[in-house]
DNA sequence: CGGTTGCGTTCGTCAAACCGAACGATTCGA
DNA sequence: TCGAATCGTTCGGTTTGACGAACGCAACCG
């Protein structure tokens, strides 16, 4: 899925670029931290599995917030070409989606590219309460909406409804249409 | 400001969150990141320091960006100041952006539609800080990105990058675009 | 009623994260 | 040239996170 750096050596770099970036040593960092010497010395060359509290000081004694460790430096431009995403297999769902962005703590709105077949009206289970589905129909015509109030869509149109009740997807021609989920 | 929640109970309260929006039981989620029960048991309870690996396990798991098990809920109140309002027409507008949905300040993405005609390439000052755009193009060639760092983009491709650095966007042929500003 | 299945918690054991101390290497100033 | 200081690494010892087994509870079925 979307969740595919490895934690080990990404935080050994993260750290060790960082303490840089501040100009401190290895040792000043580690007092700042209230760790030892070795604790951090084993961190930033890769062996080791620090606890959340350890890794939470050594943040603080950064003064970065604390995503900035763990998290792979954020790739400046991200290119996902068209079918090359992530297709993620929604637990509760039978379309397929392709995952863009999962949105952070902050910014719960997740974006999917979602293709669609005509046939099969795509049903969906109601999920998470207070959730929000955005769509805009990129190609082709789509009926989507919560069951009962269904509009027919097509290329450039845009909807948006309640995720929390049972909704269908059905397209009338072969469609795609980016899907914004927005769950508070 | 950023670096002050205390990630003891912020983690518990996390997962037992995510994990009842997955709608799973606390064995189930165990089994799945493959881990005991009784770890993810004390986990949920607040007590006890996960390793960076147990609670890396526990994301992929649940299907969410480690952050979101992290960092503290957003704010259950949502405040937006006079005048703080989404601009629908921009004021350096000189392509036709309609707003779709402004984001809640628990979801900080604004959807928009961004048409684009060939000619002279869109110029955008560098705007607030720590703001992400995210692209799809819908139909037509669009060259996007960061100024010294565009890349041609045809239907169904997805751009991110940073949205507080000048940056540009030029059809090569009539286009329109799905944008998602995303701002922290 | 037993028997089964699944849930979440508690307990004892073991591996490992973290610590403190000692180490060689380097850079100073006397 | 010699201490003195600071750097980052390596080495045993201790604390503790993670495990597996057992437990009590509820729901379900024979």
């Amino acid at each position: 899925m979307h969740e595919s750096a490895p934690p080990l050596a990404t935080i050994a770099a993260a750290l060790r670029r960082e303490r840089e970036r501040a100009g401190i040593s290895l040792a000043e960092l580690a007092r700042r931290a209230g760790l030892a010497k070795s604790t951090l010395s084993q961190l930033e060359a890769g062996t080791g599995n620090p606890s959340i509290e350890t890794l939470w000081s050594l943040g603080v004694a950064l003064g970065v917030p604390f995503s900035r460790l763990v998290e792979p430096p954020p790739a400046r431009v991200r290119v996902i070409r068209a079918g090359e995403g992530p297709r993620v297999q929604s637990d509760r769902a039978d379309f397929v989606a392709t995952l863009l962005a999962a949105g952070s703590a902050h910014a719960r709105r997740d974006l999917y590219v979602m293709e669609l077949e005509p046939g099969e009206p795509r049903e969906a289970a109601a999920h998470i309460p207070d959730s929000v589905e955005h769509l805009v129909v990129a190609a082709g015509r789509i009926l989507a909406g919560p069951a009962g109030e269904q509009v027919e869509l097509g290329p450039g149109d845009y909807v948006s409804f309640p995720g929390d009740v049972p909704h269908y997807y059905e397209a009338l021609e072969p469609a795609w249409a980016v899907l914004v989920m927005e769950h508070r």
